[in-house]
DNA sequence: CCATAATTGTA
DNA sequence: ACAATTATG
């Protein structure tokens, strides 16, 4: 037991796990010894599990925090096994801390389970503080005329960008070298546990991905450096895949949205070279914009991971065939740009925005599989997986959801593979088998003649699969399918009950 | 109430 | 050219 006069501060890690712009981390630096925590609740009923693939990034993101905070020797505890609560009260007493610090999260589920512990610990005289984070805006702070939450995209983005700048990042805490206060309760078994689970993975994450926080700020820099100018330009491109590849830092909190939105406004103002064409800021900023709008509307709309946001939706009762979503998710669906994507979903842990919305739709539209069922497949595979954005993003694809595409746009693979591999590099790339393959069948193999499959060692059906739906007749198909969900009906309410943080 | 507009397409 | 519906001001 600390008998110390010093306060001790508790800081409880969620998706923040990063040392600069951390106001958590920053609060309780300046208030004096520290300790950290992070909870591992696998259990937790109303929360979703952690990804396959999320699981692997996220030990070694707290391996990467964990190191980093002991050269102060401040300790970083796993936890797991009991409520939030409890472990946070327990861990309150054993290290005779006073107070606790945590950065905000929104989904409902954290969102909610938070507010109460925070009542429960200020009842018990603990100070609680928690910060604006995740968000470049509070959730409640963007609504309509009406009062309600904003729906389509572009009033919520306009919206946003008329309100003052989000805050400037916080500096790195500066942290005080703590001797004595070493992690005295750390539980090696729910480490091991989460070791273990990251080693069993599958994929060949560690050949593509770098966890960290230093790994993201280099990321930024160099996309900022390298690809920010061209953005608007060819964000698209398979090839070039001049994306920031931010995603799962943005997820685990290994950087924060703040850092990014000052980084590349910073970057296209400053008149130090690289120049950032003023159309590529603002599309790149619109990116992160539908970050922080699919983060409000899960907040706004709990049940958006389950159910169509449009209910006549629902009615639709879609049989899935089994046979068809294996094919999709092995990449096997004899469409070659559908399975470079699926392919390099599983091996990688991600895939490209574009190719997201051409395997999406192939998934609803092609092969009438409830968009569920993707959504879980992403759930697992993805390595920036978030609840919000994936469940708004599949709603999108099947039409379902908030501001979505229209049931009638049915993506055409082939085009779509002409459109944005046009020599294709990508599906060779995921894809070795069809290397040898011309451009002018690579995202046809079927109507390569004979001469041509033989001469560039395809056996169709054998070496890569027949397409399992043909594109037009599953088109029709889809039209008519959809074209039942052509009945109004009540949008769903927003959660009026959700308790609000005031400013 | 009405006018307008709505991320990323297809044939 | 076109598809259909809905949110928003």
């Amino acid at each position: 037991m600390s008998s110390s006069k010093i306060p001790c501060t508790l800081v409880w890690l969620r998706q923040d796990l990063r040392l600069i712009d951390n106001p958590a981390l920053f609060h309780a630096a300046k208030r004096g010894q520290l300790i950290t925590v992070y909870i591992f609740d696998e259990d937790c009923s109303g929360k979703r599990r952690t990804g396959q693939a999320c699981l692997w990034w996220l030990y070694h993101s707290l391996k990467s925090l964990r190191n980093q905070l002991s050269q102060w020797n401040i300790p970083l505890i796993v936890k797991s096994g009991k409520d939030a609560f409890t472990i946070l009260k327990e861990l309150l007493d054993s290290y005779n801390a006073d107070a606790i610090y945590w950065n905000r999260c929104y989904e409902p589920f954290e969102y909610n389970r938070d507010c109460s512990i925070e009542e429960k610990l200020k009842m018990e005289n603990v100070t609680v503080e928690t910060y604006q984070d995740r968000v470049l805006f509070e959730p409640w702070t963007i609504k309509t005329a009406k009062g309600g939450p904003v729906q389509i995209y572009v009033h919520f983005w306009n919206q946003c960008l008329s309100l003052p700048q989000p805050r400037k990042p916080y500096d790195k805490p500066k942290f005080k070298n703590q001797t004595g206060c070493q992690s005295k309760c750390d539980e090696p078994a729910v480490w091991q546990r989460l070791a273990k689970l990251s080693q069993d993975m599958p994929m060949k994450l560690q050949d593509f991905w770098h966890p960290g926080e230093e790994q993201a700020i280099s990321k930024l820099k160099s996309f900022i450096k390298n690809s920010l100018n061209a953005y608007a330009e060819k964000s698209q491109c398979l090839r070039l895949n001049t994306t920031s590849n931010l995603s799962p830092y943005l997820h685990f909190g290994e950087i924060s949205p703040f850092t990014v939105w000052h980084s590349v406004r910073h970057a296209s103002s400053s008149a130090e070279p690289p120049a950032v064409k003023s159309e590529s800021l603002k599309q790149y900023l619109r990116s992160l914009g539908w970050r922080e709008y699919t983060c409000h509307l899960l907040f706004h709309y709990p049940d958006l991971p389950q159910k169509c946001f449009r209910s006549s939706f629902e009615q639709l009762k879609l049989q899935v065939d089994p046979v068809k979503l294996q094919s999709w998710q092995q990449g096997n669906t004899g469409y070659p740009v559908v399975d470079a994507g699926m392919r390099q979903l599983s091996v990688a842990g991600i895939m490209p925005n574009r190719l997201r919305m051409i395997v999406a739709s192939f998934l609803i539209k092609h092969l009438l599989v409830p968009w569920q069922k993707g959504e879980e497949w992403f759930w697992s595979k993805l390595i920036d997986a978030d609840l919000a954005q994936n469940a708004f993003n599949w709603q999108w694809a099947a039409g379902s959801g908030p501001n979505a595409c229209p049931y009638f746009r049915v993506f055409n693979p082939i085009t779509q593979g002409e459109k944005f591999d046009a020599d294709g590099y990508y599906v060779r790339k995921w894809i070795p088998e069809l290397a040898a393959l011309p451009n002018a069948y690579i995202h046809k193999p079927w109507e390569a003649p004979s001469t041509v499959l033989k001469k560039a060692n395809i056996v169709l059906g054998k070496t890569y699969p027949r397409p399992i739906v043909q594109h037009k007749a599953a088109r029709e198909l889809a039209l008519a399918t959809f074209g039942q969900t052509k009945r109004k009906q009540e949008p769903p309410t927003s959660n009026s009950n959700k308790r609000v943080k005031e400013e």
